[in-house]
RNA sequence: GCCCUUAUAGCUCAGUCGGCAGAGCGCAUCCUUGGUAAGGAUGAGGUCACCGGUUCAAGUCCGGUUAAGGGCUCCA
């Protein structure tokens, strides 16, 4: 028996070998009818199919034995034999399903420009309404091999050649296109729908930077025009949550030509920024902290002695004082441990936390900036705990803990990787594997979720990442926990034990933010700007009626102010509709229409930005909520 | 760094076949003094990213540089 779990949570058992029609019959007759059933020599495991509540198919596909999306696949296979019609001297590398569709990489002579694509899409449609059915066919590797080398398709007989001596190569064919794939497929062109072909990208063969630069086409299809077009405005609706959008239009930050990655904050984004800073600290300090800062700039000897000059110079920055050679700290570490070093540790004190907002510069490659998340100068809100070896798995908890607390206030999902050690890297292989299997131990202890990133560690120790969505749902790493047994080595750190003799402490460094920036560009594209009024650059805009009103407008604004709030006012010579538009726009939490009415009741009429007109108020009862929402760190 | 695309007013963007630089928003001034998402008029605002080339003539065509966008690789 296989077991499918639906979308929905429910789940299904099914004899070993049924056909996806037959499963889908047996979910949902109108599943059925829509169904992509495919002629499938394997195992099921899970059926991607989304049925929303009113019973309309909002999206399926289904997904083999090894997660591979069956649909966009044959997509993907259809977008192949159209480049092929249309450029017959292309070569073909690999075309897989991802995500929200697919891609197919090229090597051809032709470049594609984004005038291609209609032609392309034409011809799609076309292989479409012929309604090939998709073939399987087997052979012996050596058969195969020369298959493909007499159709001078040099990366699939490279492919090929990497599959075990004795394997038995598939292939499908639809019309008179043949591609090298494992399958499973529909079982015709007839039954892909809408296709859209979306951007262009290079990417090198096999991943490596070493390799020939292949020409990338990503593209998407569904089942039903309506599910394209639903989907095409979604990603329209989550550019709008753009934060490099919204960092202008709220003016957060900027940045410009003169300092490519280097960001500007603006006076609004620097009240977030402190905010979150402020919070930071008051979390810190109870959880037993203490904040140091150290230098931007140091000598070069410390970062040879570091490890960073011979594993992370690329990124670094340089500069001389005086004839001598300097380093811009790429990580904060190094500065740490020399505070650290300042005096003689007993046992007793451990385990230290030593806190530092760290600004760090790292020479990124100018094709990967992307506005606050990727950037050249960033503040890490970087710790280093220096600690007894007996009190490893209680520290990484003890941070597990704290990133679990900042990442629910801000209302974050987040999912966590496990990186182990990078090919450079220094320190023995009996220290890796103690540090990793450490930090295995305590996601294990806390019953974490975790997928494991092979040869991602930083060059000094393994690390626990955890990773937040943007509004694409690209993912970016911000916390992070890294166990380091190398640098207390290389700077001979040491602590008096019970025994009166010197020990090694051991080191974690781990960031909760991850950067300042990044964090802020996350947080922007979470609340789509609309940030909780703990955050909000402004909390309150106060909107006089008319010049009559600019009076009590003032006395309004004074009584916020020292009631700690973030107020102005706006008093042109505009009408409330605009004025109240200009707000919405601005996200401000709360607008205070005030006219003769509210002049006369000694109130405020307040607006909410969500939530709408709340109706008149008086002035104390609205602080006192607002105070209130503020100390709650309440997202209303 | 690599592949593709883009760069025109503070912002968003038109500008056709190479022939006088455009719109909306914003800004300034004036009129309007109003009740929950855009009231009206007038005006200012430009080295068309930068460097070079072709041409009688370049925002427009060609080459280069810089920056940005989508990816690849790399990373907080």
């Amino acid at each position: 028996m296989i077991h499918i779990s639906l979308k929905d949570g429910s789940q299904k058992e099914f004899p070993e070998r049924i056909s996806l029609l037959q499963i889908a019959e047996s979910i949902s007759p109108k599943l059925a009818k829509n169904s992509l059933a495919a002629v499938f020599n394997g195992k099921v495991t899970d059926l991607a199919a989304v049925i929303d509540s009113d019973g309309e198919l909002e999206f399926i596909d289904f997904e083999d034995e090894r997660g591979r999306q069956v649909y966009r696949h044959s997509s993907s296979h259809v977008m192949a034999q159209a480049v092929k019609r249309l450029w017959p001297n292309t070569k073909f590398a690999i075309g897989p399903a991802v995500d929200k569709g697919f891609y197919y990489d090229f090597d051809t002579d032709h470049t594609f420009t984004p005038e291609d694509f209609a032609a392309i899409e034409k011809e799609m449609q076309a292989i479409i309404k012929s309604n090939y059915p998709i073939v399987r066919k087997e052979m012996p590797r050596d058969e195969a091999i020369k298959f493909f080398a007499e159709r001078n398709e040099d990366y699939k007989v490279e492919l090929i050649q990497d599959l075990p001596e004795d394997a038995i190569i598939s292939l499908y064919q639809q019309g008179e296109f043949v591609d090298l794939c494992a399958g499973p497929h529909v079982p015709a062109t007839g039954r892909l729908k809408a296709i859209k072909l979306m951007s262009l990208a290079g990417a090198y063969w096999r991943g490596s930077e070493n390799n020939k630069m292949l020409q990338r086409i990503y593209a998407t299809s569904f089942p039903k025009q309506a599910l394209l077009d639903d989907y095409l405005n979604k990603l329209e609706e989550a550019k709008k949550r753009d934060h490099r959008k919204l960092g202008k239009e709220l003016g957060l930050f900027v940045l410009l030509d003169e300092g490519p990655g280097f960001p500007f904050f603006l006076p609004k984004g620097m009240v977030l920024r402190n905010e979150l800073e402020k919070y930071w600290r008051e979390q810190h300090e109870k959880a037993g902290y203490q904040e140091i800062r150290t230098p931007i700039i140091l000598n070069t000897d410390l970062w040879h002695r570091s490890g960073h000059w011979d594993h992370y110079q690329d990124n670094m920055y340089f500069t001389k004082i005086d004839e001598e050679d300097y380093a811009v700290k790429p990580m904060n570490c190094p500065g740490g441990i020399l505070v650290y070093k300042q005096n003689l540790h007993s046992y007793r004190e451990l385990p230290l936390r030593i806190g530092e907002m760290g600004l760090v510069h790292r020479h990124e490659m100018s094709g990967v900036l992307h506005g606050l998340m990727r950037v050249r100068a960033f503040t890490q809100d970087d710790a280093h705990i220096f600690m007894l070896p007996e009190q490893i798995i209680d520290e990484i908890n003890g941070v597990m803990n704290l990133i679990d607390t900042f990442y629910t206030q801000f209302g974050f999902s987040y999912h966590v990787e496990l990186s182990t050690r990078p090919e450079n890297s220094m320190g023995s292989q009996e220290q890796w594997d103690l540090a990793t299997g450490a930090l295995q131990q305590a996601l294990e202890k806390k019953g974490l979720d975790y997928k494991i990133n092979e040869g991602d560690g930083a060059f000094y120790g393994p690390k626990i990442d955890f990773h937040l969505q943007d509004s694409l749902d690209r993912t970016w790493q911000c916390g992070t926990i890294q166990l380091d047994f190398q640098m207390p080595e290389k700077f001979d750190l040491a602590y008096i034990g019970e025994d009166g003799e010197k020990h090694r402490p051991v080191m974690i460094h781990r960031v909760i933010y991850g950067s300042m920036e990044r964090f802020i560009g996350i947080l922007t594209e979470h609340f789509a700007g609309a940030f909780p009024a703990w955050l909000a650059p402004v909390q309150v805009r106060i909107l006089p009626l008319t010049e009559r009103q600019h009076d009590y407008a003032e006395q309004t604004l004074a009584q916020l102010k020292s009631a700690g709030i973030r107020v102005e006012i706006d008093k042109r010579s505009e009408k409330i509709g605009y004025k109240i538009r200009e707000g919405q726009l601005q996200k401000i939490p709360y607008l205070l229409v005030i006219g003769d009415k509210e002049i006369e009741a000694g109130s405020v009429a307040v607006r909410h930005r969500k939530e709408g007109d709340l109706g008149a108020m008086a002035l104390d009862e609205f602080t006192a909520m607002l105070q209130t929402e503020i100390l709650d760190k309440s997202i209303r």
